[in-house]
DNA sequence: TTCAATGATCAGGCTTTCTTACCGTCCAGG
DNA sequence: CCTGGACGGTAAGAAAGCCTGATCATTGAA
């Protein structure tokens, strides 16, 4: 019913007009002057109505200029759209939603974000942080396309990349009878005042686990934890980059017996596709933090 | 440098996303299903970004979920505009300009535009009035497509379709000594007031000529020139037309020795085309003048 | 008049794009 | 468990579109 106009020959009539003639149009359009003319009067069949006078010269006939502004202005919106879809493409626009648990996100993420932005340097991220499930409820829900976390259980529909493992490990006051040891085993630590926390739970099935039973508070807050363990209430466990180092008076040190590691890496959805920017965040993230592992 | 999208491949992505698969889009588009396929194959490769995911299910990719607005926002601009231009041909949109000498459009116009409008009741029309000559110039300027006139002075880039023969008369008082005649020869005016006026011209060339070197007056404007015949201070001469019957004291009566005409007709550009709006009304006016005459 | 430039035209070949036919996968119902 | 039907992908051939190169008609200027 409607004819289809294709773009190209649009940008015939207004290459013929810009650039006032048939062979100079076909010159500037890398094009024959036959295809021109052909693509003109293919143009002016479809329509109905010539667009151009036949005599001689390239003239405009009311309705070709009439034609004109409208072809150009579909012609500049195609031409935007396509470069910013090619932009798209080349990660030159675009922008990547990723999630983080907090210790990542305040440890590795800020070298990480500022070399990515080097690369990249028009791409834009936004970072959430969050417990590790709240980052998997995350990725799976597809509101970030990119999750860094520990995994803690198997899903699917999620796919993961193992990147670096961080070792769990005792964090008391420097005042603590413990405090001297370079290493510790679970046996130690029977008796001691133990505050639990959000990642106590990678104590869980290892040999260390009854200590769990006999801790008197769980502290999900980082800030509060910090507080009580400075204020020497007791001790936790943390993974080694969850250890708050800027406390000075805290210590941590490694438990080897057993040894308790938890595993970061990268969580993506695994059936769908990521962004092309996710994608070059993706590839960056494994770069950068695959080699030091 | 920036892919050429068209726009089939883009409607059938729509489709596909509207209609919830391939095989359903292939249906709506009255196509085969690995037309579809291959469209969209070819789409992706030319953006270097999957618009679909892999498996099975048609699903859009985050970069398709992406593409999606913005394809169908081209595709609106683009039928949205080929409905209009459609439009335009087929005379259900557009708006002529054009111009007519006084006589023509307060005597002949509004009948003429009455019947233009119940028959291209989209159409918009604007009409300007002035003499022979600013007609004559309005069209040549491509100020109007169209004028109704009497043709002066020929002019190669302008076509004249005569259309209707109009007689010169002498309008008088009803109490003027030439009242009562049926017709008049130019020696009975000798020695009368002859009030020149736009239309005196006509006379050129003729055997009447004499008189206009008698006259005393020239008046342009029409209000005036009936102003000053239903005073009685004189006599003019005027295509039956161009004389106002509204004014029941004044008198045509027919020049016949020599008979002196001007020619009406339709005036338009020669060399260039009218807009489809225009071809509507030449074509009209033609129709509807021709046959009286 | 001649010459150069403009658009139009035509035959051919190349590319695109459709169709028909067939394949592999997945899921539901027997 | 297997089997039929729906899904989308693939391959080969045919049709259509589109470009090129050569040629022609017209026009305007030297």
């Amino acid at each position: 019913m409607l004819p289809e106009l294709k773009i190209q020959p649009l940008r015939c009539v207004l290459a013929i007009v810009d650039a006032g003639g048939f062979h100079a149009a076909a010159r500037q359009l890398h094009r024959t002057q036959p295809a021109v003319s052909m693509a003109v009067r293919e143009l002016e069949q479809r329509l109905g109505e010539p667009l151009f006078e036949k005599g001689g010269k390239a003239t405009l006939t009311p309705f070709g200029a009439y034609c004109l502004p409208r072809f150009r202005e579909l012609i500049t919106r195609h031409d935007r759209l396509s470069r910013e879809l090619a932009a798209q493409v080349q990660k030159q626009a675009g922008h990547v939603d990723m999630a983080a648990v907090p210790s990542v996100a305040s440890r590795l993420m800020p070298r990480l974000l500022n070399d990515f932005i080097l690369r990249y340097p028009e791409l834009r991220v936004s970072l959430q942080d969050g417990n590790a499930d709240f980052v998997r409820r995350l990725v799976a829900g597809g509101e970030v396309e990119l999750g860094l976390t520990s995994l803690w259980q198997r899903d699917d529909d999620l796919a993961f990349t193992p990147l670096m493992r961080d070792a769990v490990g005792v964090v008391c006051r420097d005042d603590h009878p413990l405090a001297g040891r370079e290493t510790l085993g679970w046996e130690a630590l029977q008796g001691q005042v133990l505050i639990r926390n959000g990642t106590s739970r990678l104590l869980e099935g290892t040999e260390a686990e009854p200590l769990l039973a006999e801790s008197a508070f769980d502290i999900s807050n980082m800030i509060s934890l910090t507080a009580m363990l400075v204020a020497g209430i007791g001790i936790t466990t943390l993974p080694r980059l969850a250890f708050p180092e800027e406390y000075e008076r805290l210590r941590f040190i490694p438990l080897v017996d057993p040894r308790v590691e938890r595993e970061l890496g990268l969580l993506r959805p695994g059936r769908r596709s990521l962004s092309p920017a996710a994608q070059a965040m993706e590839a960056f993230i494994i770069e950068a933090l695959g080699e030091t592992d």
